[in-house]
DNA sequence: TATTGACTTGTGATAACATAACACATATCT
DNA sequence: AGATATGTGTTATGTTATCACAAGTCAATA
């Protein structure tokens, strides 16, 4: 039988990876980039991307406060979201609407447009290039006089590794 | 210089027009849907799909559900919940996420993807043609052997009319 | 006709997500 | 030090969404 997964390149979400690294490399340049803006990553601002970069997937806020709080930060909703949004505003993190949660950005500094692939089986994300989409939106948009600020662009599905795991069970699956 | 706006098209939801014809159309596309597919179209669903089609913008699942429950229809959440859900599964109406709210579909009926134009100033949301932005993610998405179910693609900014409105403030607006 | 089974609608209760308002602390600048 | 802006924590509340269960509707069929 073939398989019609083999000849991809899965991103980095869905694979077995270095991932100290991904962490190592990531952080480092959200720091580059705090220092260069003159932000301040104070220890909760910097301890939130820490935890959102342990995976590759999105964490809800009370996910995140619930780990802020074991280490002795605040206990309140607050304290989560206002980390969270200084992240995402600064282009360090991103809000994934379809799941209601955040994620690291895989390129903070780095001007870019995002989309995300949010696996439903196993809640991985994937952040991929978006600047074509983008573009794409933006003159749909501006045929209407429409004048863009943000953009959201999520798909929802199966990532090949669940892909391949559903493929041995042969139940068939019922769509929503 | 030339005035940017005047020489596009903008679309219904933000400019004047015969709004019954809409209203009209789209419901009668919707019932034919409904019969065709054996899809049961009861007062409620109905009712909910009126609600949401007298205005190009979204509403939030307890806007409708006070509308609902004024009109004799039961009083809680799952109410207006259930028929909402029924209309987006069925392709009646779509939900935008940005801002956690529900619209009619400008097309039932026919195999389309779509993208939202969300205006911040006016709450007015456009539904534009996305079958290129779709078939462009599907692209993206494939190389690294994700397989999309649903897409979600929004964008939030301003829309001709308040972008309008905005250039003759700009003059008045120096001051807080 | 009466039974059945799938589906729909209603309810109360609760979960999950997000912000308002205010007090106090800490950094920054003069 | 004093003035100003920013950040952190709190309590309280607002908003969005789902669960679990009872009762009603409807159509096929025994
Ligand atoms: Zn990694
Ligand atoms: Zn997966
Ligand atoms: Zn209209
Ligand atoms: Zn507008």
């Amino acid at each position: 039988m073939s398989d019609a997964v083999s000849d991809t390149e899965p991103h980095a979400a869905f694979s077995q990876h270095d991932h100290a690294h991904c962490v190592a490399t990531t952080l480092q340049q959200a720091e580059r980039v705090a220092t260069e803006r003159g932000l301040r990553l104070t220890p909760v601002r910097r301890r939130v991307l820490e935890i959102l970069l342990e995976r590759h997937s999105a964490m809800g806020a009370y996910d995140v406060l619930e780990r802020l709080a074991e280490e002795g930060f605040g206990h309140q909703p607050p304290v989560a979201y206002r980390a969270l949004d200084f992240l995402v505003a600064n282009g360090l993190a991103h809000r994934i609407r379809r799941i209601n949660a955040f994620i690291a950005c895989d390129h903070p500094g780095e001007a870019h447009h995002a989309a995300f692939l949010v696996c439903e089986t196993c809640n991985g994300v994937a952040e991929i290039p978006a600047d074509g989409l983008r573009a794409m939106l933006e003159a749909g948009a501006r045929s209407t006089g429409f004048a863009i600020g943000r953009a959201t662009i999520e798909a929802a599905g199966q990532c090949p590794e669940c892909r391949a795991r559903a493929e041995q069970g042969t139940d068939n699956e019922a769509q929503e």
